[in-house]
RNA sequence: GGAGAGAUGACCGAGUAGGCCGAAGGUGCUCGCCUGCUAAGCGAGUGUAGGGGGAAACCUCUACCGAGGGUUCGAAUCCCUCUCUCUCCGCCA
């Protein structure tokens, strides 16, 4: 959410933003609905102006033994007045907040300027593409043939999108969650929790899935409690209506989650296969910072989920999210797309974002600086660090062999019992 | 699921025979004084949001004592509903 007077000062410079984010958006009802509210906002408090100071009046009299009925008849009156300008003034307010809240947030200066992902700079690669003397195949047949992903099964307990993991399969899975964790939380420093998997409809609201995406969600059925499409909700709403100190800042958080996406208006996109699945795994990073550190958070959070790829030893490159292919909330994001010799091309693994103060606003997540007593917003960040299901796409698909079988990158075999292949099993 | 207690500012905590309460007191924090360091002491300041005015410091008005309704000329204080927390009982990974 932007600042409202943000908002009705700068009404020019916004429409120019939202165009680059190719939202075609009007402000004019923004400016109409927002007129009329100040106005009738005006007219309730003098309203109420005036009941305060005849009731008070009203007081004193009785207090010195006098009557007071005429004033006490005036205020019935002003009264009813207040009451419906009360009920006009609340639809005005609620029609505002909800053009605000579905406004997206505005790109940051140094945001590249472009239509969509294929506009997107890349902005750096890593590793070497490894040439096989083969034709490499997908983690689809891979997965299946070494009996460790049953996507049949998995449609058959719950539908497209569910994949059952077997055997080291399920290991792998279990091992990079533990991996990714440990590197984190001890290495990099952040605190580790184990965030709630269904929040209610205000964490959701806060980080900006709701209202406007709500056709994504999963929602309990005639509950106000959504499983989580990924734990940066949770994680951004531990904070959610605090005051912080400025020098516990920065905050940094990694939860493991999983997460659930309805996947609704994707029919058809990568239907074979772990890549868009309605339940995976992810590790998520998320922090809390000051405005003026928050980019340098971002470049370091990128960088830490970078290191998750470098040690497992998978090939991957950085692109920058270019205006019109930017995320309702984010101001700045990185994606990290490994490389995945199965399907010929990079494929997103994590997603870095800065979202500056826009979580914050709706979250009500402030901070104080020391010797200040005004509070301000902090700036709330986030990555994946990385999503789990596309690791195991990855190390699928880079590390397979002739024999079909599949080694397991170094890092991760303590994890696995000391194990270093994936055999076909008998 | 049953019975009871509670929800007040960054934090703790007064305030329920309705008006003088945006709210005592304390802690924390900031500034100043004082003590040759440290500790202690003294004084002052310190909620949020919105509207109006001002170049600005700031001034002014309105709302907010878990949320929403009601009673009343007037509600943190009375009534109703809901949410959450705690205690006891039951059930249960």
């Amino acid at each position: 959410m932007l600042d409202l007077k943000f908002v009705r000062n700068n009404i020019d410079l916004l429409k120019e933003k939202l165009l680059q984010r190719g939202s075609d958006l009007s402000l004019d009802e923004f400016i109409a609905v927002d007129g009329e509210r100040r106005k009738i906002i005006q007219d309730v408090e003098d309203l109420r102006n005036r009941r305060n100071f005849v009731s008070k009046e009203v007081g004193r009299l009785k207090k010195e033994g006098q009557k007071a009925e005429h004033l006490m008849e005036e205020t019935r009156v002003v009264k009813d007045r207040i009451k419906e300008m009360e009920t006009v003034l609340e639809e005005k307010e609620s029609a505002l907040s909800a053009i605000i809240l579905s406004v997206p947030n505005i790109p940051h200066p140094g945001v590249p300027i472009g239509k969509d992902s294929s506009d997107n700079p890349v902005a750096k690669r890593w590793g070497d593409i490894r040439q096989f003397d083969f034709e490499p195949r997908s983690h689809w047949d891979i997965g299946e043939e070494l009996g460790i992903l049953d996507f049949e099964r998995g449609a058959k307990i719950s539908g497209a999108r569910f994949t059952l993991y077997k055997g080291l399969g399920a290991q792998l899975e279990r091992a990079l969650i533990n991996f990714m964790l440990d590197l984190h939380a001890s290495r990099h420093h952040y605190t580790e929790v184990w965030p709630p998997f269904i929040v209610n409809d205000t964490s959701m609201t806060a980080t900006g899935q709701l209202p406007k995406f709500k056709e994504d969600l999963f929602k309990l059925e005639g509950r106000d409690y959504y499983l989580i499409p990924t734990a940066e909700v949770p994680v951004t709403n531990i904070h959610r209506d605090e005051v912080l100190e400025e020098k516990e800042l920065p905050k940094r958080y990694v939860a493991y989650s999983a997460c659930f996406r309805a996947e609704a208006g994707s029919y058809g996109k990568d239907t074979r296969g772990l890549i868009r699945q309605h339940q995976f795994n992810k590790v998520e990073l998320v922090k809390f910072t000051t405005p003026e550190t928050s980019y340098l958070e971002l470049e370091n959070l990128l960088l830490d989920a970078e290191e998750v790829l470098q040690q497992l030893g998978l090939p991957y490159q950085v692109v920058e999210l270019c205006t019109g292919d930017l995320g309702f909330s984010a101001a700045k994001t990185y994606d990290i797309e490994v490389w995945l010799p199965g399907q010929g091309t990079f494929r997103e693994i994590s997603s870095c974002s800065n979202f500056e103060d826009f979580q914050a606003r709706r979250a009500n997540i402030r901070f104080r600086r020391s010797g200040k007593t005004k509070t301000e917003l902090v700036h709330t960040l986030n990555g994946s660090g990385v999503a789990i299901g596309r690791t195991v796409v990855a190390i699928l698909e880079n590390y397979q062999q002739t024999d079909g079988g599949v080694v397991i990158p170094p890092v991760l075999r303590p994890y696995l019992m000391g194990k270093a292949r994936i055999e076909k099993s008998a």
